[in-house]
DNA sequence: GCCCAGGTGGGTA
DNA sequence: TACCCACATGGG
């Protein structure tokens, strides 16, 4: 079903690019945004980002040996400060542990020793890891999150869980470009027409098969 | 004022 | 394993 979706979605958002949806590039920025961006709106976390970079704490060579109470000050419009800032820390660390951002990119691990890695680190859960492991990686992976639960929760009247809906995406669609592309266009296109206070989702594209519209 | 946003970790039963 | 809660800010 995956496929399908990834299909209309596709067809529907043409003009759809990964790099324009987050408007930013660099890898670590991603990386750091990916944890910002926890339970955050991407406004927020983005302002948090841009003062990030701002403070010339952007690069994981810098950030591994930053102050922590200055990070948090740093990235406060994000929300979550304190377990933001330790965290970016540490994922500035293991960067660095890793021989930096290049070594990292080229690195010969897999997808999945790299996301162990990853989960080893506290303040990174699956969401996030899978973010840096698509988004700034390019790696073959996607998060199942809260808008694809909800997406398939609409089409199926199951629940499946982060790790079903991860695995049933990863099975369909096992390029890394899709895979960026897919989970961006469920993303914006959950944003902007399938809200979850709006169970009467007229500009759905997916309203004829979407249970919760059928029932209202 | 209230709800929510591209979660995570720690605690309890 | 399955819930429950704290964590913090800014926009609608």
């Amino acid at each position: 079903m995956w496929r399908q979706i990834y299909d209309k979605l596709r067809a529907h958002f043409p003009d759809f690019s990964v790099d324009d949806w987050w408007g930013i590039t660099d890898p670590f920025a991603r990386m750091a945004g990916s944890i910002l961006v926890q339970n955050t709106a991407w406004t927020n976390a983005s302002q948090a980002l841009e003062q990030l970079e701002q403070a010339g704490l952007c690069k994981p060579e810098l950030l591994a040996r930053a102050n922590r109470e200055e990070v948090a000050a740093v990235i406060r419009s994000a929300g979550f400060q304190q377990a933001k800032s330790a965290a970016l820390i540490r994922l500035a660390q293991w960067i660095v542990q890793k021989g930096g951002m290049e070594d990292l990119l080229s690195s010969a691990a897999s997808v999945d020793e790299l996301r162990r890695e990853l989960l080893g680190l506290k303040g990174i859960g699956p969401e996030t890891a899978d973010t840096i492991l698509a988004y700034a990686l390019g790696r073959p992976a996607i998060s199942g999150d809260a808008y694809s639960r909800r997406l398939y929760e609409r089409l199926t009247g199951k629940e499946l869980g982060y790790e079903g809906i991860r695995l049933g995406m990863l099975h369909e669609l096992r390029q890394a470009e899709e895979l960026q592309q897919l989970h961006g266009l469920i993303v914006e296109h959950g944003k902007s027409i399938c809200r979850k206070r709006e169970p009467l989702c007229r500009q759905c594209l997916f309203r004829d098969s979407c249970l919760a519209a059928r029932a209202t």
